[in-house]
DNA sequence: GCTACTATATCGTCGTACGATATAGTAGCC
DNA sequence: GGCTACTATATCGTACGACGATATAGTAGC
């Protein structure tokens, strides 16, 4: 994966899921799985290789800090400063992409 | 594809380009381009095979009609109802997903 | 006649989303 | 104590789709 836009759903949203807090890959899943409403529900294979890839691109690095009596298969992650960076680019060009759906009469007026 | 979300970025902006008014192909590689100041640059390889999906999914409908003294090559395309039912929810999504993201603070202060 | 642009089409490749499968620890429960 | 369900990560194979390259050809300007 290049360093450029757009991200795919499913990245943007794992990215989206570390934006507010470390978490762990299971934690993402269900995370992605509520926020989306259903509608984005990852699998194992999407989700441990798409770290795979953040991790090579360094957009994710993983957290060796531990909570005290957390269960030991967990693996911690968070945003890099990079990472960072290219979800608020992602974001921004959505912010575009959703106000101009809004004007062309695609939502429902009042949706936020 | 199934008609399911979500929808990749660049199958949202061909049917948001067409959401506005009929378009053959070139101008719809056009179009994004635009829209997105140049972040989607759609290729004769990603459009073509990306409306003979729509087309399969009747998403998308070839228009008949031509205007006079049109360029003959041109192939016309519109929404189908279930088409714009399709980005109408995508839209929606997209809408709650930046909203998300801006309460993570991943938006400058005032980016509509 | 040259170049650039418009316009559609097909092909091959590569990335990646996804389901299936595996492994194993934890928790509740009867 | 054995059952089931959930938590958690990992890998594999497949299939879909985005993409660049290439092809074809009409149009426009110069």
């Amino acid at each position: 994966m290049q360093t450029r836009l757009p991200l795919s759903p499913q990245v943007f949203h794992i990215l989206l899921s570390l934006a507010t807090r470390e978490a762990h890959g299971y934690a993402i899943i269900q995370d992605v799985e509520h926020a989306t409403e259903g509608a984005i529900r990852l699998g194992p294979g999407t989700l441990y290789s798409a770290l795979k890839r953040l991790l090579a691109d360094k957009l994710v690095e993983e957290v060796k800090a531990r909570p005290a009596d957390d269960d030991e298969r967990r693996r911690y992650y968070r945003l890099t400063t990079t990472g960072r960076r290219l979800l608020g680019a992602e974001t921004t060009r959505l912010a575009r992409a959703v106000g101009a759906a809004r004007r062309a009469g695609l939502l429902r007026p009042g949706t936020t």
